[in-house]
DNA sequence: TAGCTCGTTGGACAA
DNA sequence: TTTGTCCAACGAGCT
């Protein structure tokens, strides 16, 4: 009797699973997950993705014991547990779907090519891109570095395949399992993840929900309400991506064939944020110093400025003074995730008005999104730096008394998270206000910082 | 080939 | 209050 060890891995899903899906034709299957935390050049996860990834792993633990077979839970080194789980349980394949960045790739290269001489039946199989990092070049075979072509040349493929329903049936023996809270994935002393558990519910029903929902009632005006960081204007789907809670695939195919509503300008430029997970990860997979190397090496010579620890605290914290980063800073720390508009103004402060290297601001999205993602954090951290491939130009420089003015005009999302400001008149500016209500003095000049950092900017560019 | 167009997300200032 | 222009070239990518 055939009997496969699915190894999970950011693809914490039933549905559209191929690896899962042709596993469970093949014969018996063996679901694990491995928390691999010692192999060299693994990220360890942040601190918001743990708490995600445990109760993900609850999630998808509790739907496939109503399937009658267990999430055999693993930890340790790739190299060692894999081979040990196939010979535990007996099984002649190991199917798994495939990764992208530099290390976990190496990894699976290597496993492949021992298990295979030990005559094991190792298949991968494209799951978590739409696009092959490798299957889209330019003209000149060389990959793409701005979006807009790359994206153009994605959509004249052929179209993505169908998602592929849930196995309908699936059988398998009973395998020890370690205990996902001896993993000790969630935050104790202190518990910190109360706004977490306010916001979010991992798993693979609620993404499927949030994507219904997101199609039925929201979509409709997407391409404006989805720059508004007080309306609930965007899909919210980006933690369940990051962990493969939903595929890409799935999402594609629901935007094409969702009768909706909505204008077609809706539905392409909700499918281009899904074609800008596909370009970053394609960045990474050619780059995989994305998130510790600039992009653009004469960024090496840059000053960058060592920040006060209270500077950078206040950053972290939200307590700059100035209404939007703070309340978005404080968003992040609250739920976990930030809205989008607001992510790249906090992040042209760090970069731009404090002059700090964007890998600080890149480590600390790292450790408190919950949507974390080693390909669009890097990527979005470096375009905003203006170090990246398809960089902001330098004199791009977000000003966030500007940005709120027009993307939140009645101050709704600034007193909403930034509670001293209820009372104060001038949300936008309160150090105008008479009675600016205990709220923090601002960090800096706006307008000195600027022009500081326009002229470093100015400097590298001048060599 | 060499020329041409274009580049997710802005701000300041003038009219 | 709104709209247009400039910021500074430059490299990517296409034809």
């Amino acid at each position: 009797m055939a009997l496969t060890v699915v190894w999970l891995r950011d693809d914490l899903r039933i549905a559209d699973n191929p690896a899962l899906h042709t596993a469970a034709e093949r014969g018996d299957v063996v679901v694990c997950y491995l928390l691999d935390e010692v192999s060299a050049g693994i990220r360890p996860l942040g601190g918001a993705s743990r708490w995600w990834l445990h109760h993900s792993l609850s999630s998808l633990a509790g739907a496939l014991e109503e399937r009658g077979i267990p999430l055999v839970l693993r930890s340790g080194q790739a190299e060692e547990e894999i081979p040990r789980l196939l010979t535990e349980c007996g099984a002649d394949a190991v199917f798994w779907n495939r990764r992208y960045a530099f290390t976990e790739r190496n990894i699976d290269a290597l496993l492949t090519a021992s298990l295979t001489d030990d005559g094991y039946q190792v298949q991968d199989f494209q799951a978590n891109l739409m696009f092959e990092p490798w299957q889209v070049a330019t003209g000149s075979g060389s990959p793409y570095k701005v979006f807009t072509p790359f994206w153009r040349a994605c959509r004249n493929r052929q179209a993505p395949r169908a998602p592929l329903d849930a196995p309908p049936e699936l059988r398998g023996p009973r395998i020890p399992s370690e205990d996902l809270d001896a993993w000790q994935l969630l935050p104790s002393s202190p518990d910190w993840a109360g706004g977490l558990r306010e916001t979010w519910t991992p798993g693979e029903p609620t993404a499927q929900v949030l994507l219904e929902h997101f199609l039925t009632d929201t979509v409709d005006g997407y391409a404006q309400a989805r720059q508004l960081p007080n309306v609930e204007g965007t899909s919210r789907l980006s933690p369940h991506l990051r962990f493969g809670e939903i595929s890409p695939f799935q999402v594609w195919h629901s935007a094409q064939s969702g009768s909706t509503s909505a204008t077609a300008d809706d539905l392409t430029v909700f499918t281009q944020e899904i074609g800008w997970r596909e370009f970053c990860w394609q960045l990474l997979y050619h780059q995989p110093q994305l998130a510790t190397e600039n992009y653009r090496s004469e960024f090496n010579a840059f000053p960058w400025q060592q920040p006060e620890a209270e500077d950078l605290d206040a950053w972290r914290h939200g307590h700059t003074g100035f209404p939007l980063i703070d309340a978005g800073m404080r968003q992040l720390w609250h739920t976990g995730w930030m809205h989008n508009r607001v992510r790249m103004t906090v992040g042209s402060f760090l970069v731009k008005n404090m002059m700090v290297d964007w890998r600080v601001g890149e480590q600390w999205f790292w450790d408190t999104l919950v949507d974390a993602d080693p390909a669009n954090n890097a990527a979005n951290w470096q375009w905003v730096a203006g170090s990246g491939a398809d960089a902001a130009p330098y004199f791009r420089i977000f000003n966030p008394v500007t940005q709120s003015r027009k993307f939140d005009p009645d101050g709704g999302y600034l007193r909403r998270w930034v509670p001293e400001l209820r009372s104060v008149s001038n949300v936008h500016e309160p150090w105008k206000d008479d009675s600016p209500g205990g709220y923090a003095a601002p960090l800096l000049d706006l307008l000195a910082s600027r022009d500081q950092a326009l002229s470093a900017y100015q400097d590298l560019r001048r060599g």
